[in-house]
DNA sequence: TATAAGATTTACT
DNA sequence: GTAAATCTTATAT
């Protein structure tokens, strides 16, 4: 049987998180590879990110750092870009996000859904009897798939676990979707701004609501 | 200490 | 379409 093979990527600097525009990065993180070498068993997974959604607190009432809200579990999204911050949510699932902009300023992006590349089969294996498109179709499917838990929150991106890499993917403007973000209904005025990206009629972004 | 709600998914009616 | 699962965090006694 022939292993797949995917082509090489280019680690993203921490430059490209450290930036103010946290909607653009949101968007440019479309189309980059997701990769959790996972050092423990050995086996490497990636994916194609293939939605995105910007939380910018402290202006965001959908954000967990609203209003500078400074706790333990929000504390990571404070660092300087290019950390995780990972938080587990309704007692079942982790949520992966990227920590943008500088040091102090708590904004992030949730890594919604992804499109599988190497390390099918252990996915398969994390994600039983669902279709390949399902496998990471959602930010808490993505995480079970990838294999991150709170383990990974704070890790570095420009580091050894857990990084996103450029493969060279350049979207046009009219391939990129965006709408309002899911289940933060009490977001007040924040609720309908269109802060999630998605890549168009990509089927493995999560479903449509 | 107690309570409510959550950046979700799944199974079931 | 509705609800259960299940636990951390924030906020209020």
């Amino acid at each position: 049987m022939i292993k797949s093979r995917v082509s090489v990527g280019k680690k993203l600097a921490r430059e490209f998180y450290t930036r103010s525009d946290t909607l653009r990065v949101a968007r440019e993180l479309l189309g980059k590879r997701l990769v959790v070498p996972s050092l423990t068993d050995g086996v490497r997974v990636s994916g194609i990110i293939v939605e995105t959604e910007a939380y910018m607190g402290p202006e965001d009432k959908g954000a967990h750092s609203y209003n500078n809200r400074r706790t333990p579990r929000t504390e990571v999204m404070f660092s300087a870009g290019g950390v995780a911050y990972v938080y587990f949510i309704y007692g079942m699932y982790y949520q992966f996000n990227v920590v943008v902009n500088k040091r102090d300023v708590p904004h992030a992006v949730l890594v919604r859904a992804a499109e599988p590349e190497e390390g099918l089969e252990v996915m398969r294996e994390r994600r039983p009897g669902k279709r390949d498109t399902e496998i990471a179709s959602g930010p808490g499917k993505l995480t079970i798939a990838f294999g991150l838990d709170r383990s990974y929150n704070g890790a570095d991106l420009t580091g050894e676990r857990v990084w996103i890499e450029d493969v060279g993917r350049r979207l046009r403007a009219s391939e990129i979707a965006y709408g309002p973000r899911i289940g933060i209904d009490y977001a007040e005025e924040f609720v309908d701004r269109p802060w999630r990206f998605w890549i168009k009629d990509n089927p493995h972004a999560s479903r449509k609501r």
